[in-house]
DNA sequence: CCAATCCATTGACGTTCGTCAATGGGTTTG
DNA sequence: CAAACCCATTGACGAACGTCAATGGATTGG
């Protein structure tokens, strides 16, 4: 099924700038948050912790991904930045969950993907 | 309304590596979706088009944000190679419009945002 | 106290990114 | 044809990114 796309007329020299909806601090949040999750390894993460029914700690993404311990908490220290992920600490183990009360746009985006 | 997190239980040596429910491929084409909404000028263009009714030609870009016109060419090949938006050229303009049959998950993170 | 475990930070490395200036190709107007 | 206009590509540059090895802090078990 094609959609006949009719294309603007336009006059040389003349331009049309289109009015941005959204405000430009807006967008700049926004592309923090998909910036934070534009990582393979992020994105399972932060996927993961949005289905898990309870905290999950490091040493379960670092036995889950091929990567070492450190870059694990790289990528935690991002999602944390972010707004994303909060950390409960308790021994020697760092749980996280994601962010209880995440900005509503932000959890619109978490929820369309996947 | 403080939610209470009850942390799992956890044996030293003994990790739980969580299942993620998305495949690896899944997740890395995701991903690739959301490098290319994550800067704040390409999501600006991308979602430009997703409210525009007719295709906007990139001289209309240019115009509109405080960036070079090879700049803003390079951000419209990056929404292309992200299969994100369509062109079609006439005349001297290129106009683009969002990619008329995206997949359902693509279609839903862009509805998610703003 | 000592060893083991878990985790964050630091420093380093190669890669990718966002941007621009310069260039060239294609199209239209005069 | 010549000039003007629109756009893509190339090459270059600093900044940010993803990764690891090494280190150290904190906690727990023996």
């Amino acid at each position: 099924m094609e959609r006949l796309t009719v294309l603007p007329e336009r006059e040389r020299g003349v331009c049309c700038p289109p009015t941005l909806k959204a405000r430009p601090e807006k967008i700049e949040q926004t592309s923090e948050i998909l910036k934070a999750l534009a990582d393979p390894t992020r994105l399972a993460i932060a996927l993961c912790l949005r289905d898990a029914k309870e905290p999950v700690c490091i040493c379960d993404f670092t036995a889950t991904f091929d990567i070492s311990q450190p870059t694990v908490s790289h990528h935690m220290a991002k999602l944390r930045d972010a707004g994303l992920v909060e950390v409960t600490k308790r021994g020697i183990w760092s749980f996280y969950r994601l962010a209880p009360s995440l900005p509503v746009a932000t959890r619109r985006i978490l929820d369309a993907i996947g």
